[in-house]
DNA sequence: TTCAAATTGTTTGATGTCAAAGTAAATCGG
DNA sequence: CCGATTTACTTTGACATCAAACAATTTGAA
């Protein structure tokens, strides 16, 4: 069964059993959960052959992304990359055992320590970003200018929406 | 730093870093990830009280939907539920335990099984989805209907894509 | 100065998921 | 009718993640 079809049929039948609760959008939410499962899923496949998943590309592409030297603390990389402190050591471990990173002490500050991008984890990065962003760009080809803007202005709503109920439970 | 800030700091840091490629699209996605992440975490957090995460509440939800008698076999539900089989498995022995679904042989294939809602598995699931079709509701209240009409397509046009891309890889 | 509190990164333990192998039973082709 | 294939579910092993506990170090206030 189609996914759009899976989504509808769950929303009439839940309509039909509690008909005194509204479902519109929920079905939103649900549409939200399998784009972004699939389109996550996707795009892993689009790097694996690169011997990366999608979260130690997060790493890669946030230290490349980082300007000139491509060093940062394993504090600055977990906040831009979402991912708590100890996936965050689980990623480094990994990324370091392929030679993509290497972990330096940090001369200022003894707790801390400095990733830096190797030349080769920069090169993997960039083969990573290409696919990735030609991947997503081939995603939204059936769309016109105006449909892509009106899509990131209601995706900002909802964002916004968030941040507010998250920042304030 | 907030969410929105977040990626378009990614973005345009890309953006410098690569200018020979184009992240408008690469937006979306991260913005689909990032929302249905946190739409997910909240909707975990309106059930936990009652003893089950989002997985089981879908295996009950899918149950409690299929009208008169809430009997499934395991097959049905993972299609339903978009879960590996040996995924459902362990959610149905979670929900087991718990006393909120029983698991009786098929007499008519003694390979399968069937999965009935018990009365106190019936109540959780109506409690559930109270909470998260209401949280969903919330979650877009500052939505005009017509907003929500044209998030919904635009959504309805990405599941489209989506569905092509994985029936033809 | 000194010691309590905060910060940094890692370790540990638990969870939820999947893929692949395994077991049991039904079905189908010759 | 019988062996091979398919189907249904479970088990096993691996993996990524998180929260909580931890060790090392810095900061800040008395």
């Amino acid at each position: 069964m189609d996914h759009q079809q899976l989504i509808s049929e769950t929303l009439e039948t839940w309509a039909k059993e509690r008909p005194d609760l509204n479902f519109a959008a929920m079905g939103i939410g649900l549409k939200f959960d399998i784009i972004a499962t699939a389109t996550m899923g996707l795009a892993t496949e689009e790097i694996a052959d690169l011997g990366i998943n999608l979260g130690e590309f997060d790493v890669l592409a946030t230290l490349r992304r980082n300007g000139k030297n491509g060093v940062l603390t394993p504090t600055e990389i977990a906040s831009a990359a979402l991912v708590s402190p100890s996936g965050l050591t689980h990623r480094l471990t990994q990324l370091e055992k392929m030679g993509h990173i290497i972990r330096q002490n940090d001369p200022n500050d003894r707790r801390s320590s400095l990733v830096r991008l190797t030349p080769q984890g920069r090169k993997i990065a960039d083969q990573a970003i290409e696919r990735i962003s030609e991947h997503a760009t081939q995603q939204v080809s059936s769309f016109s200018a105006d449909e892509v803007e009106v899509l990131n202005t209601a995706l900002d709503k909802v964002l916004l929406v968030i941040s507010q109920r998250l920042t304030a439970p």
